[in-house]
DNA sequence: CAGTCCGCTGTACGTTCGTATAGGAGGGCG
DNA sequence: CGCCCTCCTATACGAACGTACAGCGGACTG
């Protein structure tokens, strides 16, 4: 289980960091300013110069405490089953959905964060693929790759994906209709054998010479 | 086929609006400055606001251009194979780079050009699955909209994708490997009936009462 | 030829941001 | 008691930004 805060963790830094992580994740890293985050933790804007340096040494402090949390987060929601287990909900956890929305900021700003989310959740794919599917594919790093890719892909368009399913992704009942969504789509055959070898093909043809 | 330019376009409006559309994707809406997409379209800074206005106008400009050219590319993309066709590569249309780095950008901006081309893509995927798979789906909008999000997932992370694939993914190289990795995805069978029915039971048993 | 509109430049203004610094209240220690 | 260290506030400074405005040259019109 995710353990919700630790008890040292209600000091003003801890409450600077917090307030960080929730302006940085909603208006962006430039968007919110230092002031912005000084006054979300009822502090003053000197405080935070004092616990944190600069402002780019706050944001690294989020990446640090995102980064850790994230990777906590990933390892236990593969663990149980192939899918996120149902008891993996955002009501058990509103940290997720601060998380996430960080997470999607880090990913368009570049921070290490965001990158080193996006290659824990690479090698827990290759595993996954290693253990459960062992040598089925003729480019299983390029398969890991791109699945991962595609499963943070919702979570990073939450917000559209919310409005397109009329259903907020990030609550428990969003959770549950994407999780029999995801359900639907793997247990469906999306290509008959004949089509994806014509596919295979001309694809393997045009990568020998560039003009099939 | 996707036309390059315009002839009308090499005004000096428009090469703002070209140096706008690429510093925005490089550096967000916030990150670049005016001076900064003056500079690069050779222009002063009297001028951008002479054609545009303000800055905010200038975006709403580079929008609905972005706006324009991903559909015309979506649709293109999804007309001749349930795939995108192998002639539709980034080589064929450099434009798609710099278009797919904005958009990008813009989705965790959450400009309308963003919203405009997810929503596309759900149309266009939702008319997809009722042409080529009807009556499969419990929740087909649930299925359209996931797998839409799943499809520009690697798009919005092409960045990342690409370090971990050790290769550019916007290039016709990456555009190769990563289509015949999507080939590899849907032709493989991931769940069982079994498993899947399982997971689906339970999941329908926690839709029931939240305490199952 | 005079008038006028359009594309374009240069400079200046007010605001906001990150950063820096001086200083105060309170507790532990010699 | 005196000192100092930590946590914290308040104020100030320089830089960068979006915006605004005055003006200049060329082309087109009458």
């Amino acid at each position: 289980m995710v353990e919700e805060r630790a008890v040292e963790d209600l000091t003003a830094r801890a409450r600077i960091r917090d307030a960080a992580l929730r302006l940085f994740a909603e208006r962006g890293m430039d968007g919110a300013t230092i002031r912005d985050i000084a006054a979300e933790a009822g502090v003053s804007l000197g405080l935070v110069r004092h616990h944190f340096g600069s402002k780019e040494a706050l944001r690294a402090a989020c990446d640090e405490y995102a980064s850790a949390l994230s990777r906590q987060l990933l390892f236990e929601a593969t663990k149980p089953t192939a899918m996120s287990s149902p008891s993996f909900l955002p009501e058990a956890h509103p940290t997720i959905v601060l998380l996430v929305r960080y997470l999607a900021r880090s990913m368009s700003d570049g921070t290490a964060a965001a990158s080193a989310m996006f290659d824990d959740g690479v090698a827990l794919t290759e595993q996954w693929i290693e253990r459960d599917h062992p040598n089925q594919f003729e480019d299983p790093k390029a398969v890991a790759v791109m699945m991962a890719a595609m499963h943070f892909g919702p979570l990073l368009m939450h917000n559209l994906v919310s409005a397109a399913l009329g259903t907020d992704l990030l609550s428990t009942e969003g959770h549950i209709r994407s999780t029999k969504a995801y359900l639907e789509i793997y247990r469906h055959s999306w290509l008959t054998k004949d089509s994806a070898e014509a596919a295979k093909a001309a694809y393997d043809r045009l990568e020998e010479g560039e003009t099939p």
